[in-house]
DNA sequence: AAGATGTTATGATAATTATCAGTGTATAAT
DNA sequence: ATTATACACTGATAATTATCATAACATCTT
């Protein structure tokens, strides 16, 4: 877990994220913004702790969970680079309701949340910006949900090799980042039946597993699982 | 389905949704301003539609759903006065992803939509207030979607009528603004199984059902169904 | 008044999913 | 090296939920 100062000037995220920022500001912003560095199953977040800093990723795959009362963890989303990994209650609560964990090592870039905040209260194109990227990546997680939710186990762990395969890693052959009882907080089943389910994918060749590699053998099937199943 | 021109000046949204505003440019947006009446049944957003408009409620109840691939509805929550009924997708996308139906009868307020955005883009303060509200929104809708995912049929039906017993109408006998079908898409379980477990209920005198009007006699036994179940 | 439609209701049966029990295997801890 | 510990896997059985069939009742239409 590093800590390095990053140049604003070629990051990536810059036109994303100052795209309403001067020049002469944006140096200001750059002046305490720092990347920090986790590795795979570091806890980044905590359910519960305050909201000091604001968070973007910039690399690597996060989760967002929640442990219910019983203490077991419900996965409620998978993050990307571009996707805004504090906003979910940054502007609503003084606590984070979720945890974000690296699911893969990560870099995030982190700002102090008052310099932010007092920023957006200055600026109403930047607080504008903001608000469409909060807007649409609840959105997504709320499509997602109910995507999910309307699926049975089949088409749930279907629509979860197709999600890695298709929206995170843009290839057939990948390694799962989280492991079967992962998969099975995040789509509300349980772990055996995820496991029960994979083995059924395999037998019927639809993908062949290797641990934690997986490859998508006849696509199109699953595709057909995931839609209809 | 009535328009009335509506006084900003006593409107109890104004503190909420303009305390920003400066009573000069208040007048403004108060000249653009209409209240819209719906009838219990009406269609007041329909998915799809572009996005002209800022909606929120100041009467009445309404649903938040989404027909699925096959025709089906699915519920994604149901909204009170001051919730920000149009929030969802109205900054991230240019047509509504939901519809948004009355179940009772509702009074909503509308604004063209560009005056709100042009108004967010030069007055900061409004913007991060408008923010706020999005987000917290959104995460009720998140958190309720997750307590409903953990529990099992009984406990789904229990929090529902919880919900409508603590959450809008403040009492335990209530008539229930939705059909047995309309429970079923919201908790995501079918018809027959959200009516064979009110009956259940009421067998073991935890409600009392005449119709729609539901009575909750042991409050207590419910909330352990909800908590447990 | 008669027919069409939708809601509430119940029972029998089928399908789906969870639980329990037990195995092996890899990885971490001491 | 050896005990823990977590993970992957499989089978048998139990619990949960869906589906299908049927009926009573209300509402709306004509």
């Amino acid at each position: 877990m590093g800590d390095t100062k990053c140049s604003c000037e070629k990051c990536q995220l810059k036109s994303l994220f100052f795209s309403n920022i001067e020049a002469s500001q944006m140096t200001n912003i750059c002046d305490i913004k720092i990347e920090k560095q986790f590795q795979k199953g570091d806890v980044i977040i905590n359910e519960g702790d305050p909201i000091r800093e604001f968070l973007y990723m910039k690399e690597g795959l996060v989760k967002l969970s929640k442990s219910d009362p019983e203490g077991k963890d419900q996965i409620i989303s998978f993050s990307k680079p571009f996707d805004f990994v504090s906003l979910l209650s940054v502007f609503s609560s003084r606590n984070y309701k979720y945890s974000v964990t690296a699911i893969e090592n990560t870099t995030v870039c982190i700002l102090d949340l008052e310099v932010v905040k007092n920023y957006a209260n200055t600026n109403a194109m930047f607080a504008m910006d903001l608000m469409s990227h909060i807007s649409e990546a609840t959105d997504k997680i709320l499509l997602e949900n109910l995507t999910i939710k309307r699926k049975h186990l089949k088409g749930r762990v279907a629509f979860v090799l197709l999600y890695f395969s298709d929206s995170v890693y843009n290839k057939d052959e990948f390694e799962l980042p989280i492991s079967r009882r992962e998969i099975a907080e995040f789509i509300g089943m349980t772990t055996e039946n995820v496991i029960r389910t994979l083995s059924e994918f395999r037998k019927d060749k639809i993908i062949k597993i290797f641990g934690k590699d997986i490859l998508i053998a006849d696509k199109k099937r699953l595709k057909n699982i995931s839609d209809f199943g």
